[in-house]
DNA sequence: CAACCTATGTTTAGTTT
DNA sequence: AAAACTAAACATAGGTT
């Protein structure tokens, strides 16, 4: 008899056409993927966010650090960002039917600005995505959410989570630079 | 003499305090990541979406395959994605004093969608990213944006990314089978 | 400082349980 | 169908140019 196996074969990257080995590879690769970015994240303390869509069209969100762990020591800040994305979004019209429109999303967005709502608002917000991501951690039982790998997580919270991470980067840093102890980062 | 190197050494997964090295394996890394990220990618048909914020504080978005190559197959569809995210914002509010703008900016809403404005809006909005995207990778003289590793794209944009994947998702894979030739796939 | 080098640690294709 | 196994392919730490 010969080797009990050929070990590792070579294999062209293009296309694998076989539906089956394509589901095996893309789930080790994926992990591979996964476990990558969580080392860069605890090597160099970059925060990573990925997203990838499976052959079976499922979305996973994945990255490092946990934002779990991260909107328990963060404060969301009261952002811009909500409504220069309204904004965004309304100006990027060229239509004369949405003229109006605009104007008038443009005065809800300007009054808004001179309430104290807006914090509220964020926070409320902010709030509400932590839940979903924590309910998603809490499901999966770990710590990190690139492990939680979730496909409990809708595709609507996709955008919220790459939000989340731009957000709180700038303060992520720091906090992680000021933790003196490195094992701390590990949980 | 001995050996012309010790060969690669194991080293544990935590943070690297010299800054000398951590930058180095942050390069190293982040490149590997890309060619994982590329390969599962070809392998697979599988887009990803990589945001990665190096130690020096900068932002690479990463991923496959290239925005630019998927914005010239196709049409931007016309989305419920819009509307409804402005829904979701105004609707996570628990904030007495927002509950009057939010009920106006509904009706809002809702107007816009008994016309056709929101395709064209869709449409200019699409072209809009689709051209700061095309600057980038044209810029950097790559087909892939992976590769453009870009900090041509302003952080402002790095949603806009992940929202371009998700919008294109469904018709890229379409297309992605479509295309006999695996050859194609490369280019 | 980036590119290259070597040797070894790590990932994974194919196989088996 | 998921997990374990094997060995070859691949990635990369540390060093050199």
């Amino acid at each position: 008899m010969g080797r009990p196996s050929k070990g590792r074969q070579r294999i062209e990257i293009r296309r694998i056409e076989d539906a089956g080995r394509l589901e095996v590879t893309f789930s080790k690769r994926k992990s591979g993927l996964q476990k990558k970015a969580s080392e860069l994240f605890l090597l160099c303390g970059s925060p990573v966010a990925l997203v990838v869509f499976s052959p079976g069209k499922k979305a996973f969100a994945l990255g490092t650090p946990s934002v779990d762990d991260v909107l328990r020591r963060h404060a969301p800040v009261p952002g811009e960002e909500l409504d220069a994305k309204i904004l965004a979004v309304l100006q990027d019209t060229d239509d004369a039917s949405a003229v109006a429109d605009r104007a008038e999303a443009e005065a809800i967005v300007r009054r808004t600005e001179d309430t104290r709502a807006r914090s509220a608002t964020e926070k409320a917000r902010m709030d509400a995505i932590g839940k979903s991501v924590r309910q998603a951690a809490a499901k999966a039982g770990r710590k990190f959410w690139w492990e939680a790998d979730s496909d409990e997580l809708g595709e609507d919270e996709l955008p919220e989570f790459v939000k989340v991470l731009r957000r709180l980067r700038v303060n992520l840093q720091r906090h992680l630079d000021s933790l003196s102890a490195p094992a701390r980062q590990l949980q």
